[in-house]
DNA sequence: GAGCACTGC
C-alpha cells in the first residue's frame, strides 16, 4: 500500500477507474500523521468533484462536513480552524498560492486527476514544484507532492518530478470489447445512427446506449431522427427514449440521464464530451464513439481563437470506451477503422497549449515567478504564444520592462486580484475614473459568465418583442446592463425570466460574480459610484480598457479590426446587427462561417486615442491623426 | 443575414 512517510518528497499515483483513489489516499495521508503538520490539500479541476468528495470522505471519517474535512471553491468556503483535509478547485489553490507561493498552511499536495491537463493544473504543477524547493531552500517544513493521473504517461509525469517513484492501483474496471469499422466513414453522423439502431435490434432493451457527438445542434438534430424512425419500427420493436446532453442544457434536463427507463424501453444517450469526465451515467452498456470532439484551438500570431471539430486523441478514445464498464463488462462501437486509431494523437495537447495565456502570465508574474519565459512547464506553451500575452499585457499597462525583465506593474498588481481576463480587470480599475464603477461591475460580470440570453429558433418574433424594451442603439453591453437592472427590479423572478428569455441560472451567476468583484474593489480602497443614466461615461470607459479589441467600418459597408486589420461582420445576435456604426469595439470574436464579434459597444474613435495615442497613431487610418 | 466543446478563479 501507500507509505506517506517515504523520504521523498514526490509520488505519482497511476489508478484505473473504481480504485476509490481520491477518497483512500487523503485519508491515508491522515492517518500516517501527514496532517499534524499542516493541511492536507486536495484539488480537483471541477467544484462538484471537490464538493461530493469532501461530504464522503468527512462521512466515511464520520465528521462534520466543514471540521475535519471540508472544502473550498469559488463563492464558498466550508473549512474551520481544525480542517486537516480540504478538498478544493485547482483554480483556487492557485488563487491561494498569490497570496502564499509557498503554500505554507499545507504539508502535502495531492494534485488529483492530473491526465485531464487544465491549465490551472499545469500551472500549479510549476507552483508546487518551486514551493517545495524553496521551502526546502530556507529550512522549511517539507511539502510533499503527490500527483494522481489515470493514463499512463508515466514518464512525462515523472521526469519532471525529478523521476519521483510511480504507484500503480488497480481499479474495479470491469472488460470492455472494442469493435472498429472496417471500412473509413466519412460520415460518423449517418455510421452513428447505423450504429444506434443496429444496437437497438439486437441488444436487450434494459441495455443503455450512450453516444458522443460534437455539439449542441447536431445532437437536437440526431434527437430528432431517432425518434422519428424509432417510431416507424415495427410494433414488437422496443421503444426507444433519446436523451440529449450538452452543457448548456438546463439543469432539470441534465438530470433525466439518471432516471431508468420504463420497462422494455431502451435508454439512449446522445452526449458531448460532457459525459467523458463531468457526468457519470451509471448503467451504460454501449458506448458509440464518434472519434470527434469540438474543442478550441489558438493560433498566437493572430490571436484568433477557433472553436473546431477535430479527432480525439487515444487517451479520449479510452477514456470513451471505459464509460461502457462501470458497473458490467461493456461494448463500444468506434465509427473509426483500427488503422484510424492507431493515428490518433496518444495524448490530448494540453490546454495551456491551446489558449491566450494573458491570464497565465499575469498570475504567474503574482506569483513572483522569477521569468515568465524559462518558467518550469511540464508541456511548455510556444514561444509566440507568451510574447503575444506579454505583448497584451503591457499594452494594458499591466507589465514594463526593466534591463531585460518583465514585471508587474501597480496596476498589474491590482488587476491580478480580479478572478477575471485581464481586459475585464482593467476595466473594472479604469471605472473609477469615469464615476461608473457600479455599471461596470455588472456589465464585467456579465459579460465574465455564460450568456444570460437564450433565443430559440421557433419562437423569434416573441424573443424580439421581449428584446425591445430593453434594447439601446449604444449596443450590447447596455443593452445588457438594461436587462440586469430589469432582473433586479424584479428580485431576479422566474417569471419573468422566462417571459424575457433570460437564463435565470446564468443571471444568478451574475450577481455573485458581481458581489464577489464589488468585494474585491472594496478591499483595494475602491469608491463605489454610479454613472445613472449617464452611458456616455460607461461607454468612454470600455473604449479605454478594450481598445485592442475594436473595429471601423470602411466605405464598402464591412468591418476591419483596428489591431489586425481582419475582415469581420456584426453576430446577429448583436442589437446592432442591422446598424452601420463607423466605430465598435467588441468582447470576443467568433470564428464559424465568417469572422463575427459578439457583443458590440458603439464608441468615438477619439476616445480610442485618448487611451492609448501612441498605439492609434499607428493603427487608425481615416481619423483625425 | 447566424449559431454556442468543456471547465474555472
Amino acid at each position: 500500500g501507500l507509505s506517506p512517510n517515504t523520504e521523498s518528497l514526490h509520488l505519482i499515483v497511476f489508478y484505473t477507474t473504481g480504485s476509490g483513489k481520491t477518497t483512500q489516499v487523503p485519508q491515508y495521508l491522515y492517518e500516517a500523521g501527514v496532517g499534524r503538520q499542516g493541511i492536507i490539500a486536495v484539488t480537483q479541476p471541477r467544484r462538484v468533484a471537490a464538493i461530493s468528495l469532501a461530504a464522503r470522505v468527512s462521512e466515511e471519517k464520520t465528521t462534520k462536513l466543514g471540521s475535519l474535512v471540508g472544502y473550498t471553491v469559488r463563492f464558498e468556503d466550508i473549512t474551520c480552524n481544525e480542517t486537516k483535509i480540504k478538498f478544493l478547485t485547482d483554480g483556487m489553490l492557485l488563487r491561494e498560492a498569490i497570496g502564499d507561493p509557498l503554500l505554507r498552511r499545507y504539508s502535502v499536495a495531492v494534485l488529483d486527476e492530473a491526465h485531464e491537463r487544465t491549465v490551472h493544473t499545469d500551472v500549479l504543477f510549476g507552483v508546487v514544484k518551486a514551493a517545495q524547493r524553496k521551502r526546502r531552500e530556507l529550512n522549511k517544513a517539507p511539502l510533499k507532492v503527490i500527483i494522481m493521473s489515470a493514463t499512463m504517461d508515466v514518464d512525462l509525469f515523472s521526469e519532471y518530478f525529478n523521476r519521483a517513484p510511480v504507484l500503480y492501483l488497480e481499479g474495479r474496471q470491469h472488460p470492455i470489447q472494442i469493435f472498429y469499422t472496417k471500412s473509413s466513414q466519412s460520415d460518423y453522423l449517418h455510421a452513428a445512427l447505423v450504429s444506434i439502431f443496429q444496437i437497438h435490434q439486437e441488444a436487450p432493451a434494459s441495455h443503455d446506449i450512450l453516444v458522443f457527438l460534437t455539439g449542441q445542434e447536431e445532437i437536437e438534430a440526431m434527437s430528432r431522427t431517432c425518434r422519428e424512425i424509432s417510431k416507424q419500427l415495427p410494433s414488437d420493436s422496443a421503444a426507444m427514449w433519446v436523451i440529449p446532453l450538452y452543457a448548456s442544457l438546463p439543469h432539470l434536463q441534465q438530470l433525466r440521464v439518471f432516471q431508468a427507463a420504463h420497462k422494455g424501453c431502451r435508454k439512449v444517450i446522445l452526449s458531448t464530451n460532457i459525459a467523458e469526465t463531468s457526468i457519470t451515467i451509471p448503467g451504460i452498456k454501449y458506448v458509440v464513439d464518434s472519434g470527434m470532439v469540438k474543442a478550441k484551438r489558438y493560433n498566437p500570431e493572430s490571436g484568433l481563437e477557433v472553436l473546431a471539430v477535430q479527432r480525439i486523441s487515444k487517451a479520449q478514445a479510452w477514456q470513451r470506451a471505459g464509460r461502457a464498464g462501470r458497473e458490467d463488462r461493456g461494448l463500444c462501437y468506434r465509427l473509426y477503422t483500427e488503422e484510424e486509431f492507431e493515428k490518433l494523437l496518444d495524448m490530448t495537447v494540453p490546454e495551456i497549449q491551446r489558449c491566450n495565456l494573458a491570464s497565465v502570465v499575469l498570475q504567474l508574474l503574482a506569483l513572483r515567478v522569477p521569468n515568465i519565459l524559462t518558467f518550469d512547464f511540464m508541456s511548455k506553451p510556444s514561444p509566440g504564444a507568451v510574447r503575444a500575452a506579454v505583448e497584451q499585457l503591457h499594452l494594458l499597462g499591466a507589465v514594463e520592462r526593466q534591463d531585460n525583465q518583465i514585471h508587474l506593474t501597480l496596476l498589474g498588481k491590482k488587476m491580478s486580484a480580479f478572478p477575471l481576463e485581464p481586459r475585464l480587470s482593467k476595466t473594472i480599475l479604469l471605472s473609477q475614473d469615469f464615476h461608473c464603477t457600479e455599471e461596470i461591475l455588472t456589465i464585467v460580470s456579465l459579460l465574465s459568465v455564460d450568456s444570460v440570453l437564450y433565443s430559440p429558433p421557433a419562437k423569434r418574433e416573441e424573443v424580439q418583442a421581449a428584446r425591445t424594451k430593453y434594447t439601446s442603439s449604444e449596443g450590447d453591453h447596455i443593452t445588457l446592463l438594461n436587462i440586469y437592472r430589469a432582473f433586479k427590479n424584479v428580485s431576479g423572478h422566474k417569471e419573468w425570466c422566462r417571459e424575457n428569455f433570460v437564463n435565470s441560472r446564468n443571471m444568478n451567476m451574475v450577481s455573485e460574480v458581481r458581489h464577489q468583484l464589488r468585494n474585491i474593489c472594496g478591499k483595494l480602497g475602491m469608491r463605489f459610484e454610479s454613472s445613472r443614466s449617464d452611458t456616455g461615461n460607461i461607454r468612454r470607459c470600455l473604449a479605454h480598457s478594450m481598445f485592442l479589441t475594436t473595429a471601423e467600418l470602411q466605405l464598402d459597408g464591412t468591418y476591419v479590426t483596428l489591431d489586425s486589420r481582419q475582415l469581420v461582420a456584426i453576430h446577429p445576435s448583436s442589437v446592432l446587427f442591422h446598424c452601420k456604426p463607423a466605430c465598435v469595439l467588441y468582447n470576443e470574436l467568433v470564428h464559424t462561417s465568417r469572422r463575427y464579434m459578439r457583443d458590440l459597444c458603439l464608441v468615438d474613435p477619439e476616445w480610442l486615442y485618448e487611451a492609448a495615442p501612441e498605439y492609434f497613431r499607428r493603427k487608425l487610418k481615416g481619423g483625425k491623426g
